[in-house]
DNA sequence: GATGTCGGGTTGTCCGACAACTGTACGCCC
DNA sequence: GGGCGTACAGTTGTCGGACAACCCGACATC
């Protein structure tokens, strides 16, 4: 009885870094930004001791980079950690399209779920409530997690969304991908299509060259 | 000039981090013990915040398990964690060893530096300098970490380490795996010579049932 | 037996303080 | 002018103490 029940206490800490991540990803600290703990906890209104949790855990999550004694500054990728990026998501995202055939029918249904999803959201685009360029780029990132999904394994699929947050960041300065965003989208219904189909290799290598493409465009736009 | 010129300054969060990892890993903190936060800055004579900074960057490692109230406790790791560490890290060295045609000299040469220091130390068993159990274990994960150096990405490298980490973890209070030292280390070294003969699809697979038979042993002595 | 109350122990958060460290600017000397 | 030492302001790293919020078990109550 009850299961369906669940309450949600975010700690103070917790509030902090949401904030902090809202920051980010909305671009207004952009990369290199050396984040301050005297002056975040007055504007904040906490201690700083509160701040220092909040900047630890962002720095778990590769967001910022503390440089002991300097301070915390927002992470700047250069296109050796794109890459490196890119290349760990095509591994981790091609180990999960080969698992498909062994993989969980709730597993599989996830994936559908997430192809529809940036279809649809994909379809509201010129109407009055055309989505944002974040939700977007949210529910492509969902897209592959859900690949890497198939794997079955709860670790791969933190370190995939891990991975997705870090790039997110790259992109949240440099977002013009939706100029061919109902490409896009056809692309990434293609590859679930041919799963479907069994084409697991195919589907691999065409997973590879997206993901090779989209770090190009990254690395351009950082270039630029 | 100097480039080989470094040092080493620890802040006293990453000494007191260390300290528990050694209590970690050498067993005396067994799974499920509470870490009180007073008692431990006492005994180390640290202040409080300092012993939090500390349980927090562990806590992000997966060695520790924070619940919000009541403290942190050593991770417990139920059969399906280690299943799913286990099927993660196979998942990584399966993409490593697939890679050992692509993968540069230095990331080959390191395989080959790990199976051998693998080796050399098993050598030294039965002598009056005989390694111990951790040691071996050190050794023995270092190998598999090689493995998963193949695919070039520093990030993956850092996953897998984290990984190992978490089964040493489960590992430091039911080792019995020197049994059979030199089999496992011939195991090891056959598995380097069929990469060396390009023989990738057969490497990958006994790499499979190799960390199979490690989760076996490891719910074995869990049960136990 | 279910419910309400209380008290001890622990965490979560805040505050203030100071040493250690970094980068910069200034003055000095060769 | 360029190298060197020093002083200074800003920031982090660490400390100690304080108190509210919270969890849990024991006890009392209905």
């Amino acid at each position: 009885m009850y299961e369906t029940l669940a309450l949600e206490r975010a700690s103070t800490v917790e509030r902090v870094a949401e904030a902090l991540r809202r920051g980010l990803f909305a671009g207004d600290l952009g990369p290199g930004t050396p984040l301050r703990e005297v002056a975040l906890a007055q504007s904040l209104g906490v201690a700083r001791s509160t701040v220092r949790e909040a900047l630890q855990v962002l720095t778990g999550e590769g967001l910022l980079t503390r440089v002991p004694h300097k301070g915390v500054v927002v992470t700047t990728h250069d296109p050796d950690a794109v890459h490196d990026v890119v290349h760990a998501r095509t591994v981790l995202e091609a180990a999960g399209v080969r698992s498909w055939c062994d993989a969980s029918a709730g597993d599989r249904q996830a994936v559908r779920d997430a192809v529809g999803g940036y279809e649809s959201l994909a379809g509201r685009s010129g109407t009055p409530e055309a989505p944002t360029a974040q939700e977007v780029a949210e529910a492509h990132l969902a897209v592959h997690v859900s690949l890497v999904g198939l794997t079955g394994s709860a670790r791969l699929v933190a370190v995939a969304e891990s991975l997705a947050a870090e790039i997110r960041l790259a992109l949240a300065h440099v977002d013009r991908l939706r100029d061919d965003l109902a490409a896009q989208v056809a692309a990434h219904r293609d590859l679930l299509v041919r799963l479907e189909n069994g084409d697991v290799d195919g589907v691999a290598a065409a997973l590879a060259s997206h993901l090779a493409s989209g770090e190009r465009s990254i690395r351009e736009a950082l270039a630029g």
